[in-house]
DNA sequence: TCTGTCAAGTGGCCTGACCAGTCAGAATTG
DNA sequence: CAATTCTGACTGGTCAGGCCACTTGACAGA
């Protein structure tokens, strides 16, 4: 019973996050200077490189702004989000998804397809393989959804789907799956979850599959909330 | 007159921007796996550490992703915002409707604050004096469900909703209301079923709110399919 | 045929160094 | 004394070379 998975992820990225609680706890405030790359490396036990990427990936991201021979600046809000709707909070989403999903699942039980039925359980079986892995594969779990949504009949909802996954993907890129992913034993009940949805949806059983899709989505919801309270 | 300025901009931006120009040309598609960091340093005549730098800018930017151990791949360009909006039925779009305004009803009830009933009430009262003259009125009628999503507190489901309606008035701008507006009994129904859902989301009950709007939906959606069929 | 091993290649991270902007304050000058 | 210049201690930008962990696929052994 090996217990590994001490900590897949990438320093620069855990250093990113860090940050970014930092700015959004308030502790650095808009405008304010971050400690120089030097400091934050001696404080936070990396080398200057690490920090330095995740300095960059913070200024991708829009949160700091760098001036070259001065130092990194906490930018203010108005300027950071001038991305479409990128300020959605990750709950809110979520939030938005347990209105929508659940009804999209039983869509996709009644209108689903045979072929559609195969690329289902495909996806599901490399969720099953990444999961016995110890990983997390947010490539299968929005493969999954996405492919219920594709299915459900209804084009408008299919759409409304995807663009809540985009937007997902905007906000958390890794943050809370990387957490999510330490925990062997949420990603089984994640797992068990997908799959009784599958299975739901394949014995064209629509309020089996709305009530799965709900109690799934409020499970992550459930998470989510405790990993950043 | 010395002209210098030969090139302020980073060596990591430069490169990232680069790569970015050649996805977008296709000279590397969707799925293809990017030359390693080193191959890349080399050809590019910069430092691993300098191409890293873009890798990881790209990375947050989301046009690659990176597998450790085996390199950087081009991420699927996945844009559902294609122009045609024409092949949602309406029939389609108050399926949707059904499934996301419910909840947001319920959620106004939960989140709304006094300023929001009063605004809700003057709506309510446009509708009534139109109706009592034996007319439509669009726009009430937009205005009270807009006021409800924007007021439930969630923005992505706001936004949801707004986008339903404006796709919504491109499809049957006068077909189906001039139908409805012919048939006074169907009028004052409406009405009535409004009415009901504005007093359930005034006395901040979110149940009886989301069962209203859910009737009001219900009723609307089989007047649409009677007119069509 | 199947299985386990292992070497090559990849990204992740480190040490240590030098360069080029920036800016405040010391030194110089009027 | 005031204005100017100069200096040096910061900052981030870049480089070189190296070690490690992971992934993969070929290959030898069962």
């Amino acid at each position: 019973m090996p217990f590994q998975t001490v900590s897949n992820r990438k320093l620069y990225v855990q250093i990113a996050d860090q940050i970014t609680d930092l700015i959004g706890r308030g502790e650095f405030k808009p405008g304010q200077q971050l400690p120089s790359e030097r400091e934050l490396a001696q404080k936070l036990g990396v080398s200057r490189p690490t920090v330095r990427e995740a300095i960059i990936a913070l200024e991708i991201a829009g949160l700091i702004e760098v001036r070259v021979g001065v130092g990194a600046f906490v930018r203010e809000r108005r300027e950071m989000s001038k991305l479409p709707a990128s300020d959605h909070s990750p709950l809110e989403i979520m939030q938005a998804r347990m209105v929508v999903e659940p009804e999209v699942a039983a869509l996709a039980a009644l209108n689903m397809t045979g072929q559609g039925f195969v690329a289902l359980k495909s996806v599901l079986s490399d969720m099953k393989e990444e999961t016995g892995r110890g990983r997390w594969s947010q490539e299968s779990d929005r493969k999954l959804h996405l492919n219920l949504a594709e299915h459900c009949g209804n084009q408008p909802l299919n759409e409304i789907v995807h663009r809540l996954w985009d937007e997902r993907e905007e906000e958390l890129s890794g943050r809370f799956h990387q957490h999510m992913g330490s925990l062997a034993v949420v990603l089984k009940t994640i797992l068990r979850q997908h799959t009784k949805l599958v299975e739901a949806v394949c014995n064209r059983d629509p309020a089996l599959a709305r009530m799965s899709m709900h109690e799934h989505l409020s499970y992550v919801h459930g998470q989510m909330s405790e990993a950043w309270e």
